[in-house]
DNA sequence: GACTCTTGAATTTGTCGTACTTAATGGGTT
DNA sequence: AACCCATTAAGTACGACAAATTCAAGAGTC
């Protein structure tokens, strides 16, 4: 899942970011090109590249004369891949996974109403399968093979909305439910109550019901944000 | 609004980016760094730092004894501001269009519900001011300042939120707003009912009525989504 | 004496050119 | 078919100079 930072620019990123978006460096902090470059023991070339990277993300700013200073958060691409897998990795990790759900919950019950409207045959055919793959896997302690079929669920439903926005938070909800399962709430069966609700969004889609859909996603989601003590929406 | 490309490798950047954006490049292309800086007329180094944020915005890809490779649309970063910036100067403008409008029908009534709880009284205030603006410019062809007072009115909401993400896409939202006033549907004056749903928003949300706000705010992004004729979800 | 404006030096990024290294590809040989 | 090697384009390093902006010192004025 992790990108392995090619080349030594890369590396030099995978250091430097994280470092960043943990706050390690407060907004307005200064840097200096030469002094990283001779920190990570690259050339001043490399570490150029680096930082040109981390400004196009908006997570700095370079000026003549002055340095390589440090955004403020709310200047952040916080929509980055990267970005997002630096800020799950560190500090800010359970306000990271609060506002990736809440995001969630907006844009799934949407994303399901369009699929209902859009999906092909493969795909609703691929969305029961999904769903009963979770159904398989509810009960004894098989969370690695739930997890498996609800990404894929969640990733067809955002993929058959038909916009490319929402197919793009793929990684996203994986990340989000991948992070559920292994640090945060869930060490026993997944909600038997889910379960039922995914198999019936699947019927939903296939019956082209976008209504139904929608609002069965909705209470998916909330209990998403039921979970990590978010007030439901 | 628009960034100016500083140094030389950003004006690279602001030529390659919308030639790849636009499909000039098809997935799979492959361009030579020796080539491209010939082109520009510029040192390698400056067009290897180009290619490097082109990479981290996932439009290519940089492979030894091949070159950089164009990826296919379906991996490119479209919340990235700067590849939205690219793709709404360039052919697939509608397209965007109505990418972004269905994404904003998804986040803002939730936003809106979202501020109804969180919602400072400095930024309640400001909501008023606002809608009182859009009212004072909704006659009389006053297109401009009505559109910075709607800008700015959603821009409190997604801020008010409380949510990083949401408050991240103010500047998508004033790109959609100001793309709608200036390029495509509005010639005359706005819809007076569409005026009358921001005061209701407003008040809702001093108010603290989350439902309502989200209510309201759903029937705004419809009437953008009927605009332009899609389906209202 | 306090203040402003100008000037210039210091500093850090920006750009360039070259040389060398590394890895992947494709073809030729065994 | 398996292996080896030459080719190729990116990756890395280093050194030099250009450009811009900050900061302070100094001249001039009120």
């Amino acid at each position: 899942m992790t990108t392995p930072g090619r080349g030594l620019h890369g590396h030099v990123l995978e250091t430097l970011g994280p470092a960043i978006t943990a706050g390690e460096y407060p907004p307005g902090s200064v840097l200096r090109t030469d002094e990283l470059a001779q920190r990570f023991d690259v050339s001043r070339s490399v570490m150029r590249e680096a930082v040109r990277v981390l400004e196009s993300m908006h997570l700095v700013e370079s000026r003549r004369r002055v340095g390589v200073t440090v955004r403020p958060r709310s200047e952040w691409n916080v929509y980055d891949p990267q970005v997002i897998r630096w800020r799950l990795a560190g500090a800010d990790r359970p306000q990271q996974l609060r506002s990736l759900t809440v995001l969630r919950s907006a844009i799934e019950p949407v994303a399901a109403r369009l699929a209902a409207k859009h999906a092909t045959a493969d795909q609703c055919a691929e969305l029961t399968e999904c769903a009963l793959g979770m159904v398989a896997h509810s009960k004894g302690h098989q969370l690695e093979g739930y997890l498996l079929h609800d990404v894929a669920f969640h990733r067809v439903i955002l993929n058959a909305s038909g916009n490319e926005m929402f197919a793009r938070l793929g990684d996203v909800v994986a990340e989000v439910l991948a992070g559920r399962t292994h640090h945060d709430v869930m060490f026993e069966d997944p909600d038997p109550a889910a379960v039922t609700l995914h198999v019936q969004v699947a019927e939903a889609v296939r019956a082209g019901d976008a209504a139904r859909a929608e609002h069965l996603t909705k209470e998916i989601t909330e209990g998403a944000l039921q979970e990590l003590d978010i007030l439901a929406p």
